[in-house]
DNA sequence: CTTCAGCGTCTTTGATCATATCCTGAGCAA
DNA sequence: TTGCTCAGGATATGATCAAAGACGCTGAAG
């Protein structure tokens, strides 16, 4: 008989990778500011974790570019810089273009539907301008997507530059507002609709390009 | 003053780093085959660290793709499918030669001799067979030219996938020796010393694209 | 009598925590 | 300005608990 009433209980599922979901989320869908230091000690209170588990998560967040270890023993959220974000582009047009095309040859139509409720989802949250919600259903629609290819190497590579942008992001929307994060998800759609890898790639092309774009102003607007 | 007579002192790096980077280097260069199992407790014995550290590095590297965590609590070195393979090559295709590229505006006569000597490393490893000695100075080849890019992002991508294909290219190398292992370095010092990128960048591009053939007749001897 | 399947214990290993030690940087005084 | 001291936080260890695979035992069937 498995003990149900305890809504703490982890399930199956170890403390260490609870923490380090929640602690990812946290950057992904911007609670943490670029710049902003992290303490262990900090979150074993905020997360009620012990020390170990917060050890694990913050070296798996560092190996995979979340968080930037500063030679003395501090650990910032890192901000990008304007080279960086060029590499940041460079290898996002080279990873998940190339994954929407394979997950175009496997999506099949509850997929597409899926997809169609994020879009929905995106759209509201850009209409009422709630944030979060707009950064998880766009992590959402595109990792949906990408999980469709069945290619666990370069999936993991897009979630790590993910990781990278998340907080930069962030910043852009609350500076900015979500009004003008223009909606390129339909093209997207019409493509998967179509089976078309090509055009499914190029439509996420795009959607890479306009967001790295968006952060790329703000960075200016930073550095004057 | 500073203490000189302990040649295990760690100076200053912590002990995890230390144990993260003895392992990383075992996973790479060739200590562990692809599918043997790793414990914590052989490690803490085998590197003589304690348990925290050597759990911190096993996490790392999992989050690098250099180990694989097996759902019940085994941590592995993962084995390559050929689709795996395929992911592979396309990352590495679009992330080293753009390093290669970007490098090439930067690099200046020092490091090219510096690149001259790990190229007769090279030779003289191949000639005589040391897998060892290949190995490493094959690796020191490609990342002391990565690093002159200045490129942080791209190069810890560039050093995620090496982690994925060390252990693969090990085995290729134990089971065809180094004699056909010819040596691709030589087109991409003469393109380095024209200060051409475009060209560097294609001599590293056929360079990866023979590797991963390698590899692939491997996995296809394998699969019989 | 032998063999094999099922089952329970037992050892090995992983997960977590509490604690001791050490490092870093800031504040203070000379 | 320079050196000292101290507090806060990171690092590292060992103990303790829980789980998963390994091993051997029993019992029944051939």
């Amino acid at each position: 008989m498995k003990e149900i009433t305890d809504p703490t209980a982890d399930g199956k599922v170890p403390t260490h990778v609870v923490t380090y979901r929640r602690l990812r989320d946290m950057i992904l869908f911007g609670q943490l500011a670029p710049g902003q230091s992290v303490t262990i000690q900090g979150l074993t209170s905020l997360l009620n974790a012990g020390m170990t588990p917060v050890r694990e998560a913050i070296r798996r967040l560092t190996a995979e570019g979340a968080l930037e270890f500063l030679g003395n023993r501090r650990v910032v959220v890192p901000q990008l810089t304007q080279s960086q974000l060029d590499e940041l582009a460079h290898a996002r047009l080279s990873i998940e273009p190339k994954l929407a095309k394979i997950a175009a040859q496997y999506i099949d139509d509850d997929d597409i539907i899926i997809l169609k409720e994020r879009d929905l989802e995106i759209d509201q949250a850009i209409a009422t301008g709630d944030i979060h919600r707009y950064l998880l259903n766009n992590y959402q629609f595109h990792f949906t997507l990408y999980e469709r290819a069945g290619a666990p190497i370069l999936l993991s590579l897009a979630r790590m530059l993910w990781l990278r942008s998340g907080p930069s992001l962030r910043v852009v929307c609350g500076r900015f507002g979500t009004a003008n994060l223009p909606d390129r998800h339909s093209d997207t759609l019409a493509a998967l609709r179509a089976r078309d890898g090509d055009q499914a790639a190029a439509a996420i092309a795009a959607d890479i390009e306009q967001g790295i774009e968006q952060v790329r102003q703000s960075l200016v607007v930073d550095s004057i």
